[in-house]
DNA sequence: ACTTAGATTTCGCCG
DNA sequence: CGGCGAAGTCTAAGT
């Protein structure tokens, strides 16, 4: 990885234009041509200017007085020109093999703690199986209820009005089989916007919050998804 | 901005939690506060870890052995735990004052243009609003056509079936005014994907793509925006 | 290869 | 400050 810290200012082109003006910034090059570039301020996880690999990087000058970041972007071409005033530093680290970031906690998990406990999701709820395939993609849960009717249940951390779409379109999907021509829709997130309760409740879908899921599961102590 | 480059092991607790092996890694650390870590390797837009501000940064040991960053997260604490093996590089750089980035051809000018040149949409249509408010969001473009009629316009500048959904959904509760029973719909894009074209035909949905409007626009030489 | 859905999404606007 | 939609979203998985 190449650090170059340099008064400079960019210009992009491609999906769209912007420019930089003059001001001193870290340039992180990576050994894959991965370019992106960092001021001191601003968003710490998304940088002023970048360019993800492949890319071809062109620099002229000795100190450096100009990089050139190009891509192939299908038709056209993606550009970042950068014209270096003065160097600050430039230094080179060989970081060695990548390590992979070992990640626990979000939906998968989510999914698995309500595949356990249905009935968070309405009372008397039996799993029938998880990842329920339809030709448009799995339901998350498929359940029954108490008088063995069929419900679909949509699992989100945080639910918007898209989830409401794709229950919506399993359900449509489902339906078609009659047998299970009279079977509900369930959403269950952590957190529902109001504006996807709104669509979902008009829709006849039943909402479960996670705060609801809570109150449920105190009884319970070992869960703690939902109070995260 | 201090710029770390050491072989180090990160656990993050948070929303999720996360555990980094050891490796080199840079650990870039703002002014305000912001962290983040990167390896060569993987995405140059995303890092590894990361927290944003405002946190509260400790260090332990000279030479750097571990660095804790916490923040605030509502009822918990989120914590970036960096137990560092070995210290490669440490400088700081003061980088000045911020400079902002400067955008240009975006999907707010692309409304702006059409909110400018309704008729791009449809012969004849007359701008109402922009932002035309419904309780599950806003339409981009009220118009009425030379009959008077109503139409709403999705502006996308890559319209996939998602952007279908939306103006479905904004038609299905505007037609619920019986006033506005007889609303119609124009999706207009620089590009529409075959599928949102299929879907939105099949919908009684009008497309309106980039090319077509640069065509119609070639009279009108200082509208660029859809040759882009 | 292309499409779909998730993300510690992040970011910006507007109420 | 919260809700909502866009993003040069990016990224990983499934088809």
């Amino acid at each position: 990885m190449r650090l170059i810290v340099a008064r400079c200012a960019v210009d992009y082109t491609g999906r769209l234009t912007t420019h930089l003006p003059e001001a001193v910034r870290l340039l992180m090059i990576k050994a894959d041509g991965g370019v992106s570039i960092w001021h001191d301020g601003g968003s710490s996880v998304k940088p002023q200017n970048w360019m993800t690999p492949p890319t071809v990087i062109e620099t002229e000058g000795d100190p450096l007085e100009r990089m050139v970041v190009r891509k192939r972007a299908g038709a056209t071409e993606d550009r970042l020109d950068i014209r270096i005033v003065d160097v600050v530093s430039d230094v080179t680290h060989d970081m060695g093999e990548a390590a992979a970031l070992e990640k626990d906690g979000v939906e998968a998990h989510l999914q698995e703690l309500l595949a356990e406990q249905p009935h968070w999701c309405g009372d008397g709820f039996r799993l029938v199986r998880r990842e329920w395939p339809t030709d448009i993609g799995p339901v998350d849960l498929m359940c029954r209820d108490e008088a063995d009717g069929w419900i679909a249940v949509e699992i989100k951390r945080v639910a918007t009005i898209d989830a409401v779409e794709q229950l919506t379109r399993y359900l449509e999907r489902l339906r078609e089989d009659p047998a299970m021509a009279g079977c509900q829709g369930v959403l269950a997130a952590q957190q529902i916007k109001p504006q996807a309760r709104v669509l979902s409740e008009s829709r006849g879908l039943r909402c479960v919050e996670g705060d609801r899921a809570v109150r449920r599961g105190e009884r319970e102590p070992d869960l703690t998804l939902f109070v995260a």
